[in-house]
DNA sequence: CGATGCTA
DNA sequence: TAGCATCGG
């Protein structure tokens, strides 16, 4: 995950969903993706239907949108495009990280160690792009609109927050879109609860957090060009950063020099190659983004998509449908809920 | 991850 | 019925 470094400089603050009722760009690989590790079984399988297909991706977005609008919530779901031929190491690297998690849980269920096979299997989960068709295919079910990214999911997110000002902010765990310029970045966009820490029996809170951009650079006598630098120093999914630099010293290097030819000459590091991707940050490529249309969901074809072709259940879809479409918006009709 | 079932 | 366990596909 791209500049999570940053983390350690920024402080966001911890945020009701219902306080973020209106419309989110939501980053959809890296939701998607969190839906295919996370929805396992205890052995560390995915979910499947009867043909053997994968369905973890589906049922996590199914349930969390419709959750998310029942609560008024309104995800627009931004898909990648052609990554920038920067990202080629990283993808390069992610592809390795997969190939040697896949040997270590073979390695590990040989030896019978079966709760280690269940972890590893995570780490080799991969989007297919079938499974991405599956989701724009049930969102537009759904009748909701979604976005087809030129390049980085993130930074067509953050444009239709900042510049189209369509979404009241970005919806991802990446930092990155702070640094391509959302004004608003939410973290943890999830029904809110504990989780249980992998290994032990320990518990995490997940609580949906908000960092404000302007917010986050006034405290930290920072421009956003700088908070770029300070992401490219200790690296971002675009370069590598410089060993031995992370966010306390970058920090204090983009202090000391007023320029990025100026902090790449103390380090001793290319300056061009860093241009580069500050370019990419300061300018990032996105669609002008039409109007975001939202239509009521064909139930029948979701039912004949998810039950029929997909084996979930129609009693839990059909739930999750009338929770989210056919509940009254006006508050002070809740009570009609116990009678339906 | 989110929904549902079970138990005290 | 809240809080924990496990099911879902």
């Amino acid at each position: 995950m791209g500049a999570k470094d940053l983390k350690e400089l920024l402080e966001g603050e911890r945020v009701e969903l219902e306080a973020l009722r209106g419309v989110l760009a939501v980053d959809a690989y890296n939701t998607l993706y969190q839906f295919a590790t996370t929805i396992r079984q205890p052995d560390g399988s995915q979910l499947t239907d009867s043909q053997g297909r994968v369905t973890s991706h589906l049922s996590g977005l199914f349930y969390r949108t419709c959750a998310l609008l029942e609560k008024g919530v309104k995800p627009v779901y931004v898909f990648d495009g052609k990554p920038s031929v920067l990202k080629k190491q990283t993808i390069a690297r992610r592809v390795e990280k997969k190939e040697e998690a896949e040997e270590l849980r073979q390695k590990a269920l040989d030896e019978g160690r079966l709760a280690d096979a269940a972890r590893l299997a995570q780490r080799t989960t991969r989007l297919t792009r079938e499974m991405v068709g599956e989701a724009e295919k049930l969102l537009e079910l759904m009748g909701l609109p979604w976005v087809q990214a030129p390049s980085e999911g993130e930074a067509q997110c953050a444009l239709m927050a900042a510049e189209q000002g369509v979404v009241l902010a970005a919806a991802t765990q990446d930092f990155d879109a702070l640094l391509f310029g959302a004004p608003v970045l939410v973290r943890n966009l999830t029904l809110a609860g504990k989780r249980r820490l992998p290994g032990g029996r320990g518990f995490v809170e997940v609580v949906p957090e908000r960092y404000y951009l302007e917010k986050e650079l006034k405290r930290l006598e920072l421009t956003r060009k700088q908070l770029i630098w300070i992401g490219l120093l200790c690296g971002t999914d675009f370069n590598a950063g410089v060993s031995g630099v992370g966010p306390k010293k970058s920090l204090k290097l983009v202090r000391e020099h007023d320029s990025l030819k100026g902090v790449c000459a103390a380090l001793k590091e290319d300056y061009e190659s860093f241009k580069e991707v500050e370019e990419l940050f300061l300018h990032p490529k996105a669609a002008k983004t039409s109007a975001l249309e939202f239509k009521e969901p064909d139930n029948a074809k979701i039912m004949e998509f998810m039950c029929d072709e997909r084996d979930f259940s129609e009693e839990r879809v059909n739930n999750a449908l009338r929770r989210a479409f056919n509940q009254p918006l006006d508050e002070s009709q809740g009570t009609l809920k116990k009678w339906v």
